[in-house]
DNA sequence: TGACTATGTGATTATATACTCATATAATAA
DNA sequence: TTATTATATGAGTATATAATCACATAGTCA
């Protein structure tokens, strides 16, 4: 059985997990993967509203992340966790397996 | 602005993250690093219903994270993407970094 | 054959999430 | 001061997800 501890742990990586499970989010982060962006031009970028980008936004520094910095009227947001782009690429792998798979399926038949 | 290819890429991997997002999904992954399980062993090791567990490994079956083979009357699941372990590293990371940051602030206070 | 066990699935309910619109806050400039 | 701009947030609605229970399916063995 599981212990209290790891339970926690989980309960804690499955909240960094559900902060970049949209597909917004995703584009956020590899928006920001190439440098720090306000909200506006990341909203004008991924084409979302501003008050919705702003609530994906809040999601993403609240799991650690994004940070931001307020530059005037501005707020600037930048990659805090940049190892969650290494998991990207995971992600890609097994999309790319998934794809050959199916490829495979379908010279069966 | 995002292009068709980017936006569907983006979905995708929102799936697959969005197949970890769960802390029992969390366990299940965390569980088979070490070897290959039932359903009734994986469930009595997280400690729920095997209805339930059925169908958390199904979702990850669906995003290619785990695969399965028959073995009488069982259903034994196995990893199939190990890369998605270095993503519970980093989320780790993200942790202690948040940690870190909780501690520095209450020192100030 | 029938009994037993492991697994999967349909239906239901409770809860969580995403989006939109309207509004609030805060910094800046006229 | 007022007006303007960028950002954040409350409320409402629509949709998605998780858990439970009952039942169905399928493999095994007597």
């Amino acid at each position: 059985m599981l212990t209290k501890k790891k339970r926690l742990l989980f309960q804690k990586q499955a909240e960094i997990a559900k902060s970049i499970s949209h597909p917004l989010r995703i584009a956020i982060v590899d928006f920001l993967k190439d440098g720090d962006q306000c909200v506006c031009d990341i909203a004008e970028h991924i084409g979302s509203e501003r008050s919705n980008v702003s609530r994906h936004l809040s999601v993403l520094v609240g799991c650690g992340v994004l940070e931001y910095r307020k530059e005037g009227l501005k707020v600037i947001y930048n990659l805090k966790a940049p190892c969650i782009l290494d998991f990207f690429s995971c992600m890609t792998t097994c999309l790319k397996q998934q794809a050959e798979d199916n490829e495979r399926l379908l010279a069966a038949l």
